[in-house]
This record gives structure tokens, sequence and C-alpha cells, in this order.
DNA sequence: ATGGTAGAGCATCTA
């Protein structure tokens, strides 16, 4: 089975691109993030014709997320499932894929350390453990996939200096990951390449940062241990954050073996 | 000292 979680900023902006991607890749689970799209606007029959399921947890301008699949789609939740007060934003969707339970995650960015967005994606991903014990069998192979707007550790910044101050790198978020993690999870990706440096899947659009490889690795595939003990190979697609109009974020993909 | 770009949607907000 072929994973893949991509935050592809704009659906509508991207569908081309998309699109083409999917046919090249073939993959058989996909977790989308930013879709900036409505319920009512998501494209499902264009997935459909692709071959693939879907379910969308979206709000229209902002945020959105859904999860593709042709492995099969089933017992969707649609945000958090631990009873609180809904999350005002759509960041998340839950479904189970080819016996996999997986999500498809978008953290809260932060924008600034004393900032009111920096307490909620805090909070956010306090719930999200919540969420794993409420929405997931520990027995099930699990799949966190997204974008966590955390770049895990210095060697997934290109530049840890410019982080000094900032949202993605703090104590308190990466303590939030450390405390996903200690759930028993596995960053799949790090763990392919424990001792490479400038591996990225985000990377700003302004000042031609791709180009020079200034970027940050953000985007998580975090899987239980029956999911990780599946993976024969993973890779960031850097190909699909050339050319035009690109998402400035590249697609994270695993090829996991058969149970 | 704060920009630079991109997307949504039409003034800014978000990233």
């Amino acid at each position: 089975m072929r994973l893949v979680t991509w935050n592809v900023n704009s659906l509508k902006a991207r569908w081309e691109r998309v699109e083409e991607w999917l046919v090249t890749c073939e993959p058989d689970v996909v977790c989308l993030q930013e879709t900036k799209l409505a319920d009512t606007a998501f494209p499902a029959m264009d997935f459909s014709a692709l071959g693939y399921e879907s379910a969308h947890h979206g709000e229209g301008r902002w945020n959105g997320v859904a999860i593709l699949s042709r492995v099969g789609l089933d017992d969707v939740v649609s945000g958090f499932g631990d009873g609180e007060p809904a999350d005002p934003e759509a960041r998340l969707i839950t479904a189970t894929c080819g016996g996999v339970r997986v999500m498809s995650a978008y953290v809260p960015n932060g924008r600034a350390l004393d900032n009111d967005h920096y307490r909620y994606k805090l909070a956010w991903l306090e719930r999200l453990l919540a969420h794993l014990d409420a929405a997931a069998d520990r027995s099930m192979p699990i799949a966190v996939c997204g974008d966590f707007n955390i770049a895990p550790t210095d060697q997934d910044v290109a530049d840890p200096q410019s982080l000094v101050g900032a949202t993605h790198g703090s104590g308190p978020e990466r303590d939030a990951l450390a405390k996903l993690l200690d759930w028993g999870l596995t960053d799949v990706f790090r763990d392919a390449y424990p001792n490479d440096e400038g591996l990225f899947s985000w990377w700003d659009y302004r000042s031609g940062n791709f180009h020079k490889g200034i970027g940050m690795r953000i985007d998580l595939i975090l899987g239980s241990p029956g999911l990780a003990d599946r993976v024969r190979w993973a890779l960031i697609d850097r190909n699909a954050r050339r050319g035009t109009r690109p998402s400035d974020h590249a697609p994270v993909v695993v090829e996991l073996v058969d149970p």
C-alpha cells in the first residue's frame, strides 16, 4: 500500500497538478491538507473518476482536510472524536483505509510565540492525543499524517537560527510532538533517513527559497508499530514543488508491504 | 528594518 500526505495549498488552484501527480504516482491512500474548500465544493466526483473514494472536512476559505482511498474508506470521523465542543477550524479527518486507521491533520501554524494562535496550536496538539485514544484502536495499524507545522529537530531545518524565538521549532511545540511519539508513534520518514540533512517538505514561496534549498521538514507520517514495521521505503517528491503553480509543500510518500 | 510570494477574494488575512 502506498500512502501519501500532501498540503496542496488550495485544491482549486492545484487541481491540475494534483490530478497529474496522482496518475503518475498511483498512491492508494492520500491525505490532503489546506484544500481551502467547503464540503459542497469538494470535487468528489473527479476523484471518483480517478478511482478514489474520498472524505472531506472543510469550511471554505481556509484549512480543509481530506482522505482519498482506493483500498476502502470507512468509519469516517470529521474533527476531534473527544466529545468536547467542535474545533472551530476544519483541521482533522480520520478514516479506515485498507486496514489502517488514517488521520489527515493540518496542525495550526501558531503565527508567533506571543500569539493566541500559538496557544491554540499547543492545545490542538493536546487534543490530537485525546483523539488518538478516542478514535483509534491500538490493535490496528495507525498513520497520523499531515502538515504538523513543526520541524521535529534542527536536522529538519535549513537554518536553525532562523527559528530562534519563532514558531515551528520552539520547545513546547517539539514537546507536544514528542508526546505523540511517546503515545507509540514513529516518524517513519526520519526513521528511513536517520542521518540525512536537507530533506525538506516545505519551502517558502518567497525569495526563491526552494531553489536555494532553504526549507523545513514539517509534513510527517507518524506510524504505530504495526505500520512503521511495514515501511518498505519513503520519499519526498521534490519534483512536485517545481514547475507551474506548485504548492509550497511537496508530497511525502511511504510504501508499505502487505501485512 | 523587513521584505520577499501565493491563495482567497476584493480589504486584508493567512501562511
